[in-house]
DNA sequence: TTGTACGCGTTATCAG
DNA sequence: CTGATAACGCGTACAA
């Protein structure tokens, strides 16, 4: 910690020529006499001369650095996303800036002057329907939109001013619904997110859709406002089933997310009821921890971890996509949390 | 993204003031006159102006960027650590650069000489056993180390140059263990991580020494070397089991960590063993998800996120520690993997 | 082929 | 109290 870093003009004075020529080896220009060139060269290894980035993107006036902002990576699925677009920029010489949005309270602007006055290539933010309808999240990023790109992975809303990529969650939902008739359940429920609310859109109006193309009930109960946290599954769940009488209650639950539904199986497993047997579960996000539930969990693959490189060459691409979204579909990853291999239900 | 940032001299020249003073009222520095701040600051305001990070970062030769160097995010143990450190960070103004080492293929010299030109104000490095002891790793360390201060959370070793900090695992093993006797188990295995070999260090220690203590069977099958995953943890957990006689076979087994201990679980319930009946486990780690498996996982308490906050905020102190670590303990988070409700098992 | 000069946006110093 | 100037380290025109 005692060495300072060599600079260009240390290594010219060495070598013996001006700043320019060192510039010129390093960036492998042809126009140098190939015995300077190794005079240079000589110098830059033996002090393991590197430019200073910082004085580089002062000059030219963009660091190769993609600011990332995202709701928190104490969230394993959005850790997954950053692992994924940090693998994808890194191997374009890239490097990622992180900003996690405050849990409580409001942005502070100050971070988001600092994030424009870094010269960022461009700004990825990925975030729930939670998140999205902030607005300070929705202030913030049109702010930083004036002056760079912005991609990002979120529902997709009117006016956001960036492209927004999002999966295309309605086909997957009606197949989940449709394996679980399939499968013999006729009462089923949705939990956690905002189901009917316009804001978690797709999900609940593909839900909603596939239960009437079936004639299988609407229960109002069946549709519980929550979070998407697994203690908020485990809660909706206790208030679901404790809100209705033992036979109006649902045998198969469509949960927001994973996480939602690891909540909600403990809280079934606590009330005595049998995984798949006496419920059925279904999650989203296909995360890593569905292999390895008791029993392992079905789940609507969205690709996510695809999503975020694609989300990172699409910011770093000359050609900026000015259209509004870009939807990918979604699949259901088939696992025994329904009870496949009990075959029909008795109905 | 057309506009262009304002700079000091745009705000200057505005205010019909020169680019010193704009950064004195910026600075709230007491030597102005209340009316030129007054009429400075209203262009500030105006312009929503904020001094380029870029600029001062290279006037100053420090940015206020810590840089963050772990295996992956994908693991949650490592995201959740990046999460409270980028926490910690923030509050005190700081911002975080990632780094993610490759999993396969050498660190990129590069990267390396990039991070060094960033001028960073630190480097934080979270690992386990098998990070630590990549040469590439090392020496990355070591050259980066001569630039600016480095905290680390990771295994203890010789001459690491740097503040290392890690968890006393020894007491939380041995009562780990006890915890396993006192439930009447005698056959107790230990599964992942380097088990035997020094690298794994204390953990093997104390949990042999903890079974000659109680005079318990040391087998040799009962200490598997292996990875840190959860796929690692189903195999192993599955090479040990075939490998011995079922009465050979232990009752219990203490986990490398609580990923581990996940695909051990699974492949127990696989073989038809009742848990925790059949077969006791314990983590390491204390995860989000261990309230949610079934059941619920025992595991150890390494208190990672205080650790990781308090490796910041070392690193952020003027009185650079010169100790060559700090330790803190572990406590053991008892759930009911292993068994407590149900008492006393059968001798 | 090589060197000189300037701009990038700030802050600190020193002079007024 | 305020302004001019230098320095931070690099790349890039332009001149030689």
């Amino acid at each position: 910690m005692e060495e300072r870093k060599a600079t260009i003009y240390d290594i010219a004075r060495e070598a013996g020529v001006s700043a320019a020529t060192v510039t010129r080896v390093m960036n492998g220009s042809p126009n140098v006499r190939p015995a300077t060139r190794e005079k240079v060269q000589r110098v830059i290894d033996a002090h393991g001369y590197a430019p200073s980035t910082v004085a580089r993107d002062l000059g030219s006036g963009s660091s190769k650095t993609i600011g990332i902002i995202l709701p928190s990576l104490r969230n394993p699925y959005y850790a997954a996303l950053v692992s994924a677009a940090d693998d994808e920029a890194r191997q374009r010489g890239y490097s990622l800036w992180l900003y996690q949005l405050p849990r409580e309270g409001e942005i502070d602007s100050a971070v988001v002057e600092n994030l424009i006055s870094r010269r960022l290539s461009g700004a990825f933010f990925m975030g729930g329907f939670y998140d999205v309808d902030r607005p300070d999240l929705r202030e913030m990023l049109s702010r930083i939109g004036k002056y760079m790109p912005i991609v990002a992975i979120c529902p997709p809303r009117e006016n956001l001013g960036f492209v927004c990529m999002f999966n295309d969650l309605n086909s997957a939902i009606r197949q989940a619904v449709r394996h679980l008739h399939l499968l013999g359940h006729q009462r089923i429920a949705m939990l956690g997110g905002a189901a009917r609310l316009l804001d978690s859109g797709q999900r609940a109006v593909a839900f909603v859709d596939e239960l009437r193309y079936l004639r299988l009930p609407e229960v109002p109960e069946f549709e519980r406002v929550g979070g998407g946290s697994a203690a908020d599954g485990e809660q909706d769940a206790y208030r679901m089933m404790t809100q209705l009488r033992p036979e109006e209650r649902p045998t198969a639950v469509l949960c927001y997310n994973d996480l939602v539904a690891l909540g909600a199986m403990k809280q079934f497993r606590q009330m005595g009821l049998r995984l798949p047997e006496d419920m059925a579960v279904i999650g989203c996000d296909n995360q890593f921890f569905c292999d390895y539930t008791a029993p392992p969990l079905t789940s609507i693959d969205m690709q996510a971890e695809e999503h975020a490189r694609s989300a990172i060459r699409e910011l770093l691409s000359t050609t900026v996509n000015h259209s509004a979204a870009i939807v990918r579909s979604s699949t259901l990853v088939v696992r025994e949390s329904c009870g496949v291999k009990l075959g029909w239900r008795k109905l």
